[in-house]
DNA sequence: CTGTTAGCGCTTTCAG
DNA sequence: CTGAAAGCGCTAACAG
């Protein structure tokens, strides 16, 4: 069933019935009911090819993630792809699995024209940019949320990183600690640099400035990690708390520690930045820092879609920076 | 940048260059070389929905879920979307928020050839199953996963809910508890209902076979769902243990139990059907029904990649009942 | 207000 | 092995 179809049974031309469908004004109130009503009837679905090919547009965003199965970003997709579904657009989802190449190959493919619009938060491992400048010099609009890159002249949406990471250290160094670790998820991500300096510089405020062998470089190998983690926690001057830039490292450490016989929070203390709410709910023990995840995929679409509605037009788009929740329990309290 | 400008440039007629880019054995080895490397370094990318158009497919397929910021979901789509990258599909994500008109919509929208096919988890919601039947009746392949439809007649991917939801309840008064109340997420779905009678069924060969007071029929109120719950707990015959149908209620009870100053395990026990394996681990207490969720959309993309790669052709697709995992922690050991 | 017509960029006969 | 040409289904000038 197609629109030439529908007009013989209409007794119409093809362009009438197309224009009664998208309710130009240019059509008889009367025809575009009887169209309309026929439309249905025959159950007739416009071939969305047809018309993206036609109208050089393709009404759908791409969504770049590292990890589907995150909170964080399973967070995000939902904040976007609920905005999305409001404008009618479509929600392309792909994976990197933290993998340059991947993030790469995903990006070459997005360059011909399947999306209108593309969010993106990039592996760990991505440290060249030419990808990401195809992207721009190719005039398509991009949005970067949470794992942004800085070199890049396009809209970031992120979280006040620096600060959170301050904070959640002065507030361990209040309660007591005096040998704070830094587990980070990698050194070439923004966001886990941010969260880092927030940590050395209130170190250094209280006095406590930590030495290089209290921060963990880790990577996307769960198997290393927990190595390193474990090296750490089985130092004669192990640390008395743990800061993990992410959920995945802390949780890793929480199992450590219990393997360990390492009470939390009498023996160390930790505090994570996560979006594991309900994880948080049931061990009250895990003090966090959650970023506003739905919140910041809600407007990076929005921002996206700003962009895309003044492509050309629109010189710069702000960046946003939203705020994170210390949720302090039990943990951080009894000193 | 489009092929005319590329056939142009070498001198080749379009057809020539089209298919030298998709490597039919008609153009010689040299000729494509060259083709290839001028496509490279012009940055050449094909219009998709040229492609598609002409070609009558999409190389994309739909998933439809409940929920994206949903363990389980997210780890399904996870398994689905590394198999539909393998085969270099597409995938478009759309969430119903357990709305059966939002879920009633987006297959209409799909109806239209956007996708080759379909993976879908029903809204708690849906009784009615006439959008689904548009659906295979305009031929489009569809696969279900966990919450799936019955009466249609197409392949579902599920796990052992009916023996799950057995063990469990077995397990439950092998350890000393006698009235185990059910937490259903609705009286529709069907794996809520085959988890019930696993329920109801090692009730009854244990002879404590449950008055119906001791099921809770709940739904997507999740306010709603906390009263009720509450109102189960506070009865003077409260029960001694829950058996949650889905992670979501089990955390409310973790919640409301805490509330009360009930204590878990001692008090009161609560397994639950989940994906959280975080939380299970940062929660010793809480017993859980693992479902192999990953791999549960992995499988679906798989025996949806069968039903598309012999449209028409193949009869049937058989189901897939995978097992999920009674991973018992201390909660209910401790009698 | 309605119809005619020329493509959007690609694939695929069919003809050399 | 290569080229010419038709057409996928739709939209948007342009002409009435």
């Amino acid at each position: 069933m197609n629109l030439k179809e529908l007009a013989k049974e209409l007794n119409l031309s093809i362009s009438s019935v197309s224009r009664a469908l998208r309710d130009s004004k240019e059509i008889s109130v009367s025809t575009k009911k009887i169209v309309l009503a026929k439309a249905k009837e025959l159950n007739y679905h416009a071939n969305p090819f047809a018309s993206n090919l036609r109208r050089q547009e393709s009404k759908t965003i791409a969504v770049v993630i590292p990890e589907i199965a995150n909170n964080f970003f399973s967070l995000a997709i939902n904040g976007a792809e609920s905005y999305a579904q409001k404008k009618d657009y479509h929600v392309l989802i792909y994976q990197t699995h933290d993998n340059l190449q991947q993030e790469i190959s995903t990006l070459k493919h997005l360059q011909n024209g399947r999306v209108d619009g593309i969010l993106i938060s990039l592996s760990s491992q991505t440290a060249n940019t030419d990808h990401l400048k195809d992207i721009k010099n190719k005039g398509i609009p991009i949005v970067f949320f949470d794992r942004v890159a800085e070199n890049i002249n396009a809209p970031k949406i992120t979280t006040n990183d620096y600060e959170s990471g301050f904070k959640a250290t002065e507030h361990l160094i209040e309660n007591g600690c005096k040998k704070i670790a830094f587990l980070s998820i990698s050194n070439k991500l923004s966001i886990a640099n941010k969260r880092m300096n927030g940590y050395l510089d209130a170190a250094k405020k209280h006095g406590i400035a930590p030495d290089y062998k209290q921060i963990i470089n880790c990577d996307t190998d769960k198997e290393g990690n927990t190595i390193l983690i474990k090296k750490l926690l089985q130092r004669p001057d192990r640390p008395d708390a743990i800061l993990a830039c992410v959920e995945e490292l802390a949780v890793s450490s929480y199992v450590i520690c219990q393997e360990l016989k390492l009470n939390i929070p009498r023996d160390i203390k930790i505090i994570s930045f996560s979006n594991l709410q309900t994880a948080a709910i049931l061990n009250p023990s895990l003090t966090t820092i959650t970023q506003p995840a739905y919140e910041i995929g809600r407007e990076a679409a929005s921002v996206l879609f700003q962009l895309m509605e003044n492509k050309g037009t629109l010189q710069r788009c702000g960046d946003v920076v939203l705020n994170s929740e210390l949720i302090i329990r039990n943990s951080t309290k009894m000193a």
